[in-house]
DNA sequence: TGTACATCAGTGAACGCGCGTTCACTGATGTAC
DNA sequence: TGTACATCAGTGAACGCGCGTTCACTGATGTAC
């Protein structure tokens, strides 16, 4: 269903960290910090925030279980630096699908555009569980938040959408502030109920027709 | 904010509860399975789903921790019980306010109704974090999940409002088909993302602002 | 109405587990002279 | 360029904790005769 360079970029990496687990291993890692993220971000995929467990992560690593405190306060500091990696995973399936569309009209553009974020979302949250829980998952976050480059944004694609959708002219900008909270409240919605709530057993048909009203509701709506 | 009537008559339980562990219990409790469901929502409003732990359960309902046993196959469904629960209150928060409506004309009642069922979801999210969380915690849920009777059910709470819509003439019934999955992915998203979400840190002004801007999506979207 | 006995609903002790965190350590690296 | 030494980034063992679950048990209840 998804094709994802960003997605398999990442699955991909793999290799690379069990590798570090068997061979040439240097006593001083030279980049665990990295490395341990990338281990959380494996271990979240499949389990969760949950799974993203100190000593997991280190076995994952495989470096001791205490190493990581050389690079992390505790273990709310990793998996925040986690949520942030899966936060970015999310943004980047978002701006790889708004360049894949192809419309002229800029009106149409524009609209094209927001659906196809609106869209993204909800494909990674269904392909991807264990990193979309693990995204929203950073309890205490605060304003170090790993501050997010404008592409490992959500929010900020979102805005950018809806700031292309009033430059256009298809919406009114006295309709514009609050847009991107109902927006994103429609497809977040969407997504944690198909995971979650009532809507989890839908079949892909019925999940595709769940989404596109949902999307004509938000695009009615603005 | 909120003046719940379904909120504080359980909260009130809390003494029935205690008292159990402390006075004239009998050794044959007689009514443990719901004892100790009330131990867990009560863990839960503070704690959310983690906080739904089998030994803390039964100490609360002031019993062996091995107790729950002769109840409940094993944690998940004590938990899956708590959870049913949780999203019953959250029905009946829908439906008192409901109720609370006072409107004269069909249309504007209906809308009304739809409104407010919208702003209770929100409003119980925001004023009972733990209970919404574990709401939708129920992993397995399954087909059992203790049948809901209407009024333990937002979704029926929702179709009736949205039913009302289409017999009143205010919403095309060419547009009812998947109505209540848009509305309800709208404000579910707006309560996760005010929970956990980027709009964490908003304001009560501020989140009645989001809120009265989704619903008028949603009310326009429809 | 009384009694024997099966069943039910609790108890208390114990199991093995994985967790986050701390400690004293040691090998590798980098820097001052 | 060589060496002494401080600092850095790992290791391994140990801590205490609370968890879900199981076991053999016992007191209370209900039923058959």
């Amino acid at each position: 269903m998804l094709t994802l360079t960003t997605l398999t970029s990442l699955a991909l990496d793999v290799d690379t960290v069990n590798m570090q687990s068997r061979a040439s291993r240097p006593y001083h890692h030279g980049n665990l910090r990295e490395t341990l993220v990338e281990a959380g971000v494996q271990l979240a995929r499949s389990g969760g925030p949950d799974a993203v467990v100190l000593r997991a992560v280190s076995r994952q690593a495989g470096v001791s279980h205490n190493a990581a405190y050389r690079h992390f306060a505790d273990h709310d500091e990793l998996l925040a630096a986690v949520a942030a990696r899966c936060m970015a995973e999310l943004a980047h399936l978002m701006a790889e699908r708004t360049r894949a569309v192809r419309v002229r009209d800029p009106v149409r553009r524009a609209q094209a555009r927001l659906e196809a974020i609106g869209r993204a979302y909800v494909a990674f949250a269904v392909s991807e569980p264990g990193w979309f829980r693990t995204a929203f998952s950073g309890h205490r976050a605060g304003p170090a938040d790993e501050v997010a480059r404008p592409d490992d944004d959500p929010y900020a694609l979102l805005s950018a959408r809806l700031d292309e959708l009033v430059e256009v002219g298809a919406l009114p900008a006295e309709r514009r502030p609050g847009a991107e909270q109902a927006a994103w409240s429609m497809v977040h919605g969407l997504s944690s109920l198909l995971l979650d709530g009532p809507l989890r057993d839908l079949s892909p048909a019925e999940r595709e027709h769940a989404t596109r009203s949902a999307l004509a509701v938000v695009g009615r709506g603005l």
